[in-house]
DNA sequence: GCAGTATATCATCAGGCGATGAATTAATGC
DNA sequence: GCATTAATTCATCGCCTGATGATATACTGC
């Protein structure tokens, strides 16, 4: 059943892009299990490749996370969503950040937050991410002060719903559609922003 | 270095409570570095204890695991703090809940929940404490519906304010007073309770 | 066509892990 | 006072972990 390869390196017709495959293993397990209970051989397994390999191309299991998780936050969408809207700001918030951010296809972050949790020394990633990306995008539209303060805690709402609906999986929550709770929580974010509309 | 004490049990005059002070030193650690991360030789070590002793009292770490995180939620005493209150509920509610449930001290919340993202396996644990407890006792207090998805998304709220907070440490929300907090995040809970007032 | 480099498997290492069993000493019950 | 039980240290086992070095094969440049 164990199907070796042989011992070389593989002619080119094959095409494996094993260092493709083993970041995109990588990215799927960190996000299911977090940084330390994700074993590169786990990976290597996974990624159908020697566990060798995964050393052989990124060194170190610390410099795989690193670059297997990269987070991209569309921020500047947002800004411009936001120019054309009238009327309350906060459901067009929330649409944005669960719909481009938290949502479930975003393994960085669910890897990110889980390290997080499990590693304290992999937490200044994530602080780093949320204070600069996060709430640095949401800071410049709230006018009242405090406007940072008042972000962060947008920010904490959208991490609390990501962790109950996608890592926890909390009833009805997590099958609930992106619609229904725009609905709910925009007038929460409106009220936490503080400005009239 | 070592000061190795003796083989045997030792006399009663000391009075060590080795037990429950291996329960406390896995309170204190799980809750920082989570379940998978924390060793039976780092706890014993903390409570100044033989690492065999760990198995002699708890048998296995998965065990003493579940006996550290026991969770106290006075869902009563909100309900009585509600009954005399007049006016906005948000603010009382906040108040309550990053007072006396996701505070610092609250070692087991923060054990359950890093445990809950690095191990998969130890998720429904938390996701039965969110579910049955905390968005259970919100439940009650919102008449109008979907009263489930509103009690959720408010805990969710708070769960990501511990998060940010006392995980990760992001500033200023981590610096932020309860009271500053509470100012900010009232008006939110009470738009997402969507009652008048 | 040969030297050098890139990709791959395999064997293995040292360290840490959870857990167990034996030995030892103190307290307790009868 | 003797047998049993409770509490403790010590030595060790088997397993898994991240990581390394040797080896083998294919591509690339000159």
């Amino acid at each position: 059943m164990k199907s070796r390869r042989p011992r070389g390196r593989p002619p080119s017709s094959h095409r494996a892009d094993s260092r493709g495959r083993i970041l995109s293993a990588a990215r799927e397990l960190f996000a299911k299990q977090g940084l330390r209970s994700t074993t590169t051989r786990a990976i290597a397994a996974k990624a159908r490749v020697d566990a060798a390999l995964v050393h052989y191309f990124f060194g170190t299991k610390a410099a795989l996370f690193a670059e297997a998780v990269e987070v991209p936050i569309p921020v500047e969408e947002l800004r411009q969503v936001l120019e054309h809207t009238h009327g309350p700001r906060g459901p067009v918030i929330a649409r944005f950040f669960l719909e481009h951010v938290f949502n479930t296809r975003n393994r960085a972050i669910s890897a990110i937050l889980r390290a997080a949790m499990a590693d304290p020394a992999s937490a200044p990633l994530l602080r780093t991410l949320l204070e600069t990306r996060v709430a640095g995008a949401l800071e410049g539209l709230i006018p009242l002060p405090p406007a940072r303060l008042r972000a962060e805690i947008i920010g904490a709402q959208f991490v609390g719903l990501f962790v109950l609906r996608h890592v926890i999986g909390v009833e009805p929550l997590a099958s609930a559609s992106i619609d229904s709770i725009v609905a709910l929580v925009g007038p929460g974010v409106d009220a936490v922003l503080g400005s009239g509309l």
